[in-house]
DNA sequence: TACCCGTTGCGTCAAATAGC
DNA sequence: GCTATTTGACGCAACGGGTA
């Protein structure tokens, strides 16, 4: 593997491992699935988003060794078997309804509705810059929320969106009826590429900004955790001290 | 200093999902 | 059913740290 394929095989499954742990967790089984999910996870490296239980992981595996050593894949079948995992804002709402001090990740809001009064802007500056393809992007801005989680204190993050629906030099398209020669036809075409070229990128950086805070959420809520395991097993000790007295 | 390696972020495509 | 949105995957560039 490419050092570049494994940092991404590192990535695509750090959501995959987390949705089963806390799956397992709130089966109120305890799991000692670290071994167990990351060969599952090397297995399962077959370009579908998916969240399989380890036994549909084995099947899938098997599956996948035949496949690859008949050269050929199932497609159909994988696709019964895996399904696309819910997006990380679902995820992280969903633990927060479960696990209270969990923050939400925030909808994005209309720019008319401001900044609550008692969220202060985040000094990320607004820049605008010019990409490979020469458009212009408006990076979006950060305001940390009052919303701290309760037990981590990590701070959640409003996204703003940029104050312009679009950027300078899109222009709206003209209606199809009023387009007469193939050139306008081609140009129509472009600008639509354009549109949706323009909105598929602030849609990428949107989506790695609530990756990041879902990531910061879930460290924050696993040094929680380890505090929280040290307090249980120093009263465990302390209980089993009074408990047996010494006999000496 | 040049080179290598690992990391990070970006733009894009494609496919799945959501919403109407 | 169609369109919009979301996100995994890929390739690329930039950057920093380590090493010869």
């Amino acid at each position: 593997m490419s050092k570049c394929g494994r940092k991404k095989y590192i990535k695509t499954n750090l959501r995959q491992m987390t949705m089963e742990t806390i799956e397992s967790q709130q089966d109120g089984s305890v799991t000692d699935s670290v071994a167990e999910s990351e060969s599952a996870h090397t297995q399962t490296q077959t370009g579908q988003n998916s969240v399989p239980t380890l036994a549909q992981v084995a099947t899938i595996a098997e599956t996948d060794e035949s496949a690859e050593s008949e050269g050929v894949i199932d497609s159909h079948k994988r696709r019964e078997i895996l399904s696309r995992r819910p997006s990380y804002r679902k995820i992280l709402n969903e633990l927060s309804s479960d696990v209270p001090g969990v923050p939400k990740i925030e909808e994005e809001k209309p720019e008319e509705e401001g900044t609550p009064p008692n969220i202060a802007t985040m000094a990320v500056p607004t820049s605008i810059y010019q990409t490979s393809t020469g458009q212009y992007n408006e990076e979006t801005e950060l305001a940390p929320s009052h919303m701290a989680a309760a037990t981590g204190d990590m701070p959640t993050y409003q996204i703003r969106a940029p104050t312009t629906a679009l950027p300078q030099g899109v222009v709206m398209a003209a209606s199809p009826g009023s387009l007469h020669s193939p050139q306008q036809l081609a140009e129509e075409a472009t600008r639509k590429r354009e549109l949706r070229l323009m909105k598929n990128r602030e849609a990428a950086k949107e989506c790695r900004r609530r990756k990041k805070e879902y990531v910061k959420c879930l460290e924050s809520r696993v040094a929680v955790l380890e505090v929280q395991n040290k307090k249980l097993i120093e009263e465990l000790e302390t209980l089993k001290d009074i408990c047996s007295p010494k006999t000496d």
